[in-house]
RNA sequence: GCCCGGAUGGUGGAAUGGUAGACACGAAGGACUUAAAAUCCUUUGGCUUCACGGCUGUGCGGGUUCAAGUCCCGCUUCGGGUACCA
């Protein structure tokens, strides 16, 4: 577990993860593993900081009160974590291996053909020996140069060339930047035009900013998919964050110039319909197929692009365009077909530049509509007056050698029409882009970074960690600068600057995990010893919103350093379980129009009311507690009721949690009402971890009443009642159908099922009068790890002087639950109508022959002879008429 | 738009293709109590019947099966992810 701590502390919906991660961790350890259940703060980040603009104050100081609060309620709970593993990514003990982790990552580069990671060294003597001839590595740009040619390069040349393979890179590309927050932020922080945090807008810019080369391992994140035990909705939505898609480059010549360009297609198969070409107005190609005629017009569109954000491209779909002026060659057929500018088309994915085939593509579709292009059907039979057709199906037409074939058949017979006669290449595409990796702001990891003639260069690891320096204040410097700019002697001994930036939040929750096995390692992130030991994670519990960030992220960095040697799993976490989001239920009452009057929820409708939010923790079951109301507010001091039945009844809703809906429930409260135990199984009782379910606090009596009657087994009027006599088969079948049952749970997570299970049997051994210790003390082991402080006190009470979690987890004897009687249901057509008690060993003639010769079947026969009768032997009988 | 996941009483939910609604909340009635709280007992899907019982019922429409909440096909609807990815 790894939470963020922030200011307003956790809520009753944070700990439903780490109480589900607790049991399975205590059952493990009762089961005899040696369970390494650590907790640690993700405490570097944006909210941090933003208070401390706000305030002034050190975000160090309000983020060790944050965590302070934090470890506070946490051991309320009564977790089992191992505190002495606790970790913090704010401190330099730690960001050390954040930072040493980077320079390994700016001194090695992606071998494709290995796809693996390597060190530079070996790159540059490539280029020593042969230039880029035959390399095979990952880059931002594909380069071409002689090995006398590089030798010729200066070493400012040689860095920037280099910079151009490392998997942590200095390089100009388009970021998201976000003004309000003053920094840049990588794409899984920004959602629909917008800052994930704060929602404030962000647009694109093209900055010299560090990166991380995670594209290069977009193909193990994806084949690793496979290898792991996670929920497929979850590898889904990793799938299409890489978003692999197979297909062609085709090479394009212009017309009437020595000039040709690339476009990225997956329907190669399309190439006959082809009525125009589409730059993305941020390519490079702009300027070279714009025509003079053209250049106004060109430029007018530009810069009205320009000034949209990427938030109202989105919102707004009007189709925009120009025309180049320039022709494009069909490379197949040889037409000539006009090139158009227009963003639709998106710059950092293929090359920046499409065929557009209209009648296939309901983009290319809908900008061929609006310009008046030509829109060519190539499927028999497809109707293009409307819209397009853009389903991989049907038979080719207007598609000369390709004509007669399938969509499938014909995208392949057109990629190997390509490949023949090199018009192009075949080539996988991803949409996985890489991670901006640099914040303009303080609160982070400081970049081991240093600059000589412009060109960073890393600092020799003994120079580690590189502290945050102490500022003055917490924001940009009169030039603009990051808030480090404002630090004193921010530079090397030899005077070379620091870099300015810090890194991401992500950087610190890459590879905790690995800390948490050797958290004080002073020589290494992880010795050898300790992670051959742990290994991986055998179980995450987190929630979705990690899908497409974090959890992208750490199996990058874990393969980086499996790739080096460092780890020896190269999937980070072996089963992940996504928890379900705890919604708030928020309470209304309702104001009749202009007074100081509510009305009962029953009764609204007879008035003109506006529905209030009410804070849910002065409501009990809908019903509304008036004189805490009263108090609430000073404005409802004086308010009148009109009540149903002598009780105002409130409305209700499910609705995110938080403040402003006044239905936040902090578990402080719950454990000072009930205690920790009725805590941890009412969050469990509410309904399957991995569904989104409110929280409604209707219903924690249910749990609460069943520790009070498992205390009642144990004494009665504080006399204790355990005693010694000889358990009867009734009560080890009780004990045994319960063991069995709630092993099953805790294996499979279903833990609300665990809850009833314990409530049946303690209701069961309650009717029975049972107050054996030989029944009741498996039972109290067996609970343990839901209910650890009850338990710990009864197992005490039952005469142990070791505490339960020593204990050994109690295993089900199957001879105690084998019955010898099987109730049979008698049904007719499917209809049960009857049930007859036969001994359990009896065959399914005999069970057929007495279900027949019963009296009651005579009656349900109505005089029929049964067409059929099947017998499921221990289950059901089923006569067919 | 595309991709996932849901839909079961008044509520949260349970059910390896085999008695739908376990368990719990709430509600109603009762016991104890001067009273309340706590505790205990009974009832509680709907319709129908004095009753025994009967009919009906897992979002909707089809299908497979001796048997479907569960499997298949087609919809409706709610949540989540993603969004010009060529």
């Amino acid at each position: 577990m790894f939470p963020s701590p922030s200011g307003a502390g956790l809520h009753v919906g944070h700990p439903l993860g780490y109480i589900a991660s607790d049991i399975y961790s205590r059952y493990k350890r009762l089961k005899g593993f040696n369970v390494l259940h650590p907790m640690g703060y993700d405490a570097f980040g944006l909210p941090a900081e933003q208070y401390a603009i706000q305030t002034g104050q050190h975000p160090d100081v309000t983020t060790k009160k944050n965590i302070a609060r934090y470890r506070e309620q946490l051991d309320k709970i009564g977790f089992c974590y191992d505190w002495d593993r606790e970790i913090r990514t704010c401190e330099p003990d730690y960001y050390k291996w954040t930072q040493w982790a980077f320079i390994q990552m700016f001194n090695h580069y992606f071998n494709t053909k290995l796809q693996k990671a390597q060190p530079i060294e070996l790159l540059i003597n490539s280029f020593e020996t042969s230039g880029t001839e035959g390399i095979q590595a990952s880059c931002t740009e594909e380069l071409q140069f002689t090995a006398p040619e590089w030798k010729s390069k200066s070493e400012k040349e040689q860095q920037e060339t280099l910079l151009n393979y490392r998997i942590a890179y200095l390089a100009d590309l388009k970021v998201n930047w976000c003004t309000a927050l003053g920094t840049v932020l990588a794409n899984d922080e920004v959602s629909d035009g917008l800052s994930v945090r704060g929602g404030y807008p962000v647009e694109q810019r093209v900055m010299r900013q560090w990166s991380l080369r995670v594209s290069a391992y977009a193909q193990r994140l994806l084949d690793g998919l496979n290898t792991l035990e996670w929920t497929d909705s979850l590898t889904e939505t990793q799938k299409n964050w890489i978003g692999r898609s197979e297909g062609a480059e085709l090479r394009f010549d212009i017309k009437d110039q020595d000039y040709n360009f690339e476009v990225f297609t997956t329907r190669a198969d399309t190439i006959f319909g082809v009525t125009f070409m589409v730059l993305a107005p941020e390519s490079e190609l702009v300027k070279q197929l714009t025509i003079p005629d053209q250049a106004l017009e060109v430029e007018n569109y530009l810069d009205a692009t320009k000034k949209r954000t990427e938030r109202e491209r989105i919102a707004d779909r009007r189709v925009t365009g120009v025309f180049s002026g320039s022709y494009a060659i069909n490379p197949v057929s040889g037409t000539e077909i006009p090139v158009w500018i227009s963003d639709y088309v998106l710059a950092g994915y293929g090359t920046g530049a499409i065929m557009a085939v209209p009648a296939h593509d309901s983009r290319d579709y809908a900008f061929a509509k609006y310009f008046n292009l030509p829109i060519i059907p190539l499927i028999e039979g497809c109707d293009v007056s409307e819209e397009s057709f853009d389903a991989k199906e049907g038979i080719m037409m207007n598609s000369g050698f390709l004509n007669g074939w399938t969509v499938k058949e014909a995208i392949q017979k057109a990629k190997d029409y390509i490949a023949e006669k090199q018009l192009g290449r075949l080539k996988v595409n991803f949409r996985l882009r890489d991670a901006i990796f640099s914040r303009q702001r303080y609160w982070g990891e400081p970049f081991p970074v240093y600059y000589k003639d412009e060109m960073p260069y890393m600092l020799d690891e003994s120079r580690l960690p590189l502290e945050l320096p102490v500022i003055d204040k917490f924001l940009p410097t009169e030039k603009g600068e990051p808030p480090l700019g404002r630090a004193k002697d921010w530079h090397t001994e030899d005077n070379f600057p620091l870099e300015l930036c810090t890194m991401p939040g992500f950087a610190g929750s890459s590879a905790y995990y690995l800390r948490y096995m050797d958290p004080q390692n002073k020589t290494a992130l992880v010795s050898a010893e300790a992670n051959q030991y742990w290994r991986n994670v055998d179980l995450y519990i987190g929630g979705t919103e990690h899908a497409t960030g974090h959890l992208i992220y750490s199996r990058f960095w874990n393969k980086f350093l499996y790739d080096l040697g460092l780890v020896c799993e190269d999937e980070p976490f072996k089963k992940l379980i996504n928890q379900g989001m705890i919604q708030g239920r928020s309470n209304f009452v309702y104001r009749i129009k202009d007074s100081n009057t509510f009305v009962s929820l029953n009764l609204k409708d007879q008035y003109d009311t506006t529905q209030i939010h009410v804070d849910v923790n002065i409501v009990s079951n809908d019903v509304l507690d008036i004189e805490r109301f009263k108090n609430w507010n000073p404005e409802y001091k004086n308010a009148e009721f009109i009540l149903e039945d002598g009780k105002y009844h409130c409305g209700w809703a499910v609705e995110k949690m938080s403040k402003s809906m006044y239905n936040v429930v902090n578990p402080d409260d719950i454990v000072e009402k009930y205690g920790a135990d009725t805590l941890r199984l009412y969050e469990m009782f509410l309904g399957p971890l991995e569904q989104s379910k409110p929280w409604d606090t209707n219903g924690i009596d249910g749990v609460h009443r069943f520790l009070k009657r498992l205390w009642s087994l144990f004494y009665k009027n504080n006399t204790l009642l355990v005693n010694n006599e000889k358990p009867s088969a009734e009560e080890l079948k009780v004990l045994h159908k319960t063991i069995r049952k709630i092993t099953f749970d805790i294996e499979n997570f279903s833990y609300n099922t665990s809850v009833s299970a314990f409530m049946i049997c303690v209701n069961e051994l309650y009717t029975l009068k049972c107050t054996k210790k030989s029944i009741l003390e498996p039972l109290v082991i067996l609970l343990a790890p839901f209910a650890p402080h009850v338990a710990e006190e009864l197992y005490r009470v039952l005469g142990n002087n070791e505490t339960v979690c020593d204990a050994a987890f109690p295993i089900c004897n199957e001879e105690y639950l084998k019955e010898s009687i099987v109730k049979y249901p008698i049904s007719f057509n499917g209809k049960v109508r009857f049930m007859i008690d036969l001994p359990a060993d009896m065959s399914k003639e005999e069970v057929e022959k007495i279900a027949m010769a019963n009296d009651q079947t005579e009656k349900f026969l109505e005089g029929k002879a049964p067409k059929k009768i099947i017998v499921v032997l221990g289950k059901i009988v089923n006569i067919v008429l």
